[in-house]
DNA sequence: TCTCAGTCAATAGT
DNA sequence: ACTATTGACTGAGA
């Protein structure tokens, strides 16, 4: 058993023809069924049984540092060629479905970022690419797909049968599933503009709210505190990954890359997209405390976008995310409360004021019930926090990797460079800060 | 307990 | 039909 000898399993096995998914899904039981067509097989031996020799997790423990951007683009340039949509390819090459895969394509996190799971749809996306029949073999899967849609859709014409979603193969079966769908599928919450509206507010006033605020908030509102709560959970994340990709955006602007050094770090302060006009982007105080601390220095720093509300708008006084209280000094609770802050000035027309308006719409019953919880096993597994061992050169080759790593470089612009390091130190301290609950001093 | 990372899945947009 | 958005859920850390 040399770790040679395994490198050269794994390098026959990404060798292959076709990518080896699976892997094991654990995981979910409703998702197993994601085999691809479910008809049948085209010629592709998928290896879904048994296993293979090297599990993709170990492939991706061992994997060299990827360009997540730069496969993201190739990849949708090849689906965007080839005509192949992403469900397709998500459900039978990444094991995701259509959301999650426009979503990895869209704002693909720098390997860094990402943790072992996170980068698994990578080191498959890669091992996709390197072989150019992938495609082809896509590309038979999907007109397999129609055809047999079309004959299901036919012979269900003739046969009566009413029922059937279209929707590809993917009948449920699952064995033995009680099928305890008729329950009532809580219908989707949808915030209406405004609620939004008063959330962003909200957040940037204060980004991490109390549990105090986050119960003002969903009352005033109208909503169930869990969603206010996921949606600055939500949110946060959004912004996070929003600045992941500006920072790779600009950091690679003409040639493809890398990623992985922490390059400039502009930010703005939300993904924003609807109405958005607050973008408050520096809205940071709302009620009268002027902020605190100064960063006096930040001299030549650039100024001109506020970047992340979210670390740097208050983590430094008190921050810790601690029990008591701790960040929420602003009392809005108290004495000439008013409407907190979503209070929006002028257009009070939000949701505060008229809660039985069913202009809300969204959110509306507040009973809730006991909400029957699925039975989730509790799969567990992946484990093997290997170490990771590395054996760059054959795996780089292994992945094909002609750039890739090799983007570090940095001499791009120096000057961002240096600004984005300040940046970037200045915003670690802030988090380790955020942290820690020790009182550290501000001085940049 | 809270936050975060990853996802799912419903649904809004095209 | 396909893609983008987004509320909710799950599991892992601290």
């Amino acid at each position: 058993m040399s770790s040679s000898e395994s490198v050269k399993s794994l390098t026959e096995l990404v060798q292959q023809p076709c990518p080896p998914i699976e892997a094991s899904k654990d995981g979910k039981p409703p998702e197993p069924s994601d085999p691809p067509a479910s008809d049948s097989q085209p010629t592709t031996p998928l290896p879904l049984s048994g296993h293979s020799a090297l599990s993709i997790q170990e492939l991706v423990a061992m994997s060299p540092e990827l360009d997540t951007y730069g496969i993201t683009k190739r990849v949708k340039e090849v689906l965007t060629d080839n005509n192949l949509g992403q469900r397709l390819f998500g459900e039978t090459i990444l094991g995701l479905t259509q959301g999650s895969v426009s979503d990895l394509l869209a704002r693909p996190k720098p390997w860094h970022k990402l943790s072992l799971k996170g980068r698994e749809p990578f080191v498959r996306m890669q091992l996709w690419l390197n072989d150019p029949n992938n495609v082809e073999k896509l590309m038979d899967m999907k007109r397999m797909e129609k055809k047999a849609y079309m004959k299901r859709r036919h012979s269900s014409v003739s046969d009566s049968q009413p029922c059937e979603p279209p929707s590809v193969g993917t009948e449920y079966s699952q064995g033995a599933s009680p099928q305890p769908q008729h329950q009532l599928k809580k219908p989707r919450v949808v915030l209406a503009p405004e609620e939004k509206e008063a959330l962003k507010r909200a957040y940037q006033q204060k980004p991490y709210p109390s549990p105090k605020t986050i119960e003002d908030l969903a009352t005033q509102l109208n909503l169930k505190t869990s969603t206010v709560i996921n949606w600055f959970h939500n949110y946060r994340s959004r912004i996070r990954r929003e600045l992941f990709i500006e920072e790779i955006q600009a950091g690679s602007q003409g040639q493809a890359g890398a990623s992985d050094s922490p390059s400039a770090r502009s930010g703005r302060a939300a993904p924003s997209s609807e109405g958005d006009s607050c973008d408050g982007v520096e809205a940071t105080e709302g009620p009268g405390s002027a902020d605190t601390e100064e960063p006096k220095s930040q001299g030549e720093a650039e100024r001109e976008d506020a970047p992340r509300p979210a670390e740097q708008t208050e983590p430094p006084p008190s921050g810790t995310p601690g029990p008591d209280d701790a960040r929420d000094d602003d009392h809005e609770g108290g004495p000439a409360e008013g409407p907190g802050p979503l209070s929006s000035p002028a257009t009070a027309t939000a949701a505060p004021a008229a809660p039985e308006d069913a202009a809300t719409s969204a959110a509306a019953a507040p009973g809730e019930g006991p909400a029957a919880r699925s039975s989730a096993p509790p799969p567990s597994n992946s484990s093997s926090s290997s170490s990771a061992p590395r054996r760059p050169s054959s795996l780089q080759s292994l992945f094909g990797l002609p750039e890739a790593a090799g983007a570090r470089d940095s001499r791009d612009n120096p000057l961002r460079k240096k600004k984005a390091a300040n940046l970037n130190s200045i915003i670690h301290r802030l988090e380790k800060a955020a942290s820690r609950e020790e009182p550290i001093e501000w001085e940049f």
